[in-house]
DNA sequence: GCCATTGGTTCAATATATGAACCATCGTAT
DNA sequence: ATACGATGGTTCATATATTGAACCAATGGC
């Protein structure tokens, strides 16, 4: 239904750093015509899923968003069965932590707390889009989430963010067998200099990953050993809380850290 | 934009009384083809848009919410700006207050407090919408707000919830009529039996009603002289805060009550 | 006063959505 | 066991909706 997939397709341009998208600009983003763009645009307007600032006339996100999120959130309350436990981790770590849910593109933030460590510090922009190649979040995504993730994702394009960015399909297949091994993804620089971070899954009742796990801290601080074995009681217990099961031979993994 | 319309007005039938919903249900409700549903929750599926419950392969909302939600509270702090207010009316008045934003079939809650009154208590599902027609925000909200919304409510079905609600397009203009004339909407029981409600507009930059605050009472405590009062007060401050402007004539009318 | 850029609209050409009939699976009542 | 009525899901000729180049209007530099 490729009509639907790409007028929503447009709310995917929207984050912190662009709030607010012209039409024109809207038009160079997603690369269609100007009158498909703005029929897409008008109709989403109707539905309430954007907004026209006044002033200028540029699109925004719409009210919407407000009522179907607290259904959701009410329908799979996982923000509340998260929180808890990542607060605890972030306080056992001292390091930025967060949990994230696989969108299309990516993995999306659905709990960040900063540990609260001095000095040197992880930035999180909640509201981006982590990219499965980049990320340990991704990494541990593709390698226990559907098979299908992982297959669109090393068919298509592999940006670079830095030098160590996982850039062909062969290096993204050799991560995710490193994960499968250990039942850990690890992350050196790939995303953003400097920052190193471990993820892990958490499943749901048929065992299938829904999201990660993350810890990211500075490259002079991270202490994977350490990390690892605290983050995994974390995977565990909360795959539990959710009514979720891990296979038992990641489940030993785990356990044997 | 048919198709998009469609589409996404499959998400509308969700709600905390309908937090998962089947393929055939929603062939019920929506009245499309079961083929036609299908396809439509297969590319919102795609799009993070619905999930599906891996137990029983019912539809709920999906995890792209999350992030759209945040996105748009960071572009419009509407409920940052809200709750404070909200919270001190809901001291004042100890009633049930809301503020709500139209969406296109009614006005949806943005926040809810309850002032805690003791004894007999209005109840208030915050991920229902309230149809323009039957209660009091959303005859504010038709007075004060685009005019398009009040055409489009008049022309369709107006159905009854109480003997008491305006379930015609007459009476309809005859609560705006008067909502116009005194500066608040007042409902008696049109929505819910021993029920009544008082709400009026809060404005954009441009002067244009973008949504409503309210407070219900059961009706034998509604003081509504009382309540316009402090209402207005509030109706005042938030558009301010907002940066919005009022009608001068609205807010003479306001500073009179 | 002009040019460039913005948002928005139109309509013939074209690619898309539709839904009746189809299959597979599950639970249950005979 | 078997047949039935649900459920979710798929197919393909037909009918309908989407597309985008050319168009208009308004704004903002220069």
């Amino acid at each position: 239904m490729p009509t639907i997939d790409k007028a929503l397709g447009l709310l995917d341009h929207f984050s912190s750093s662009a709030p607010e998208i012209g039409l024109a600009k809207f038009c160079k983003l997603s690369g269609f015509d100007k009158g498909t763009v703005h029929r897409y645009l008008s109709t989403l307007r109707n539905c309430g899923y954007v907004d026209q600032n006044p002033l200028n006339k540029a699109y925004r996100l719409g009210p919407a968003f407000i009522r179907l999120a607290a259904v959701r959130e009410q329908t799979v309350p996982l923000e509340k069965v998260v929180a808890p436990l990542l607060d605890t981790l972030a306080e056992q770590t001292h390091e930025l932590v967060h949990a994230a849910l696989a969108l299309r593109t990516g993995m999306s933030a659905l709990y960040v707390k900063d540990g609260g460590q001095v000095g040197t510090r992880v930035g999180f922009d909640e509201a981006e889009i982590l990219p499965f190649h980049a990320t340990s979040s991704g990494i541990a995504f593709l390698a226990y989430g559907p098979d299908e993730y992982l297959h669109s994702v090393t068919k298509g394009k592999l940006p670079s963010f830095t030098d160590l960015t996982a850039d062909t399909a062969e290096k993204v297949h050799s991560l995710v067998s490193k994960t499968r091994k250990t039942g850990y993804a690890y992350s050196d620089q790939s995303y953003e200099a400097e920052v190193c971070s471990v993820a892990m899954p958490f499943f749901d009742t048929t065992g299938v990953a829904i999201g990660t796990v993350a810890v990211a801290t500075p490259r002079s601080r991270m202490k994977r050993k350490a990390l690892v074995k605290t983050l995994a009681q974390t995977s565990l217990q909360l795959t539990h809380n959710l009514g979720g099961t891990v296979q038992d031979e990641l489940s030993r993994k785990w356990n044997s850290l």
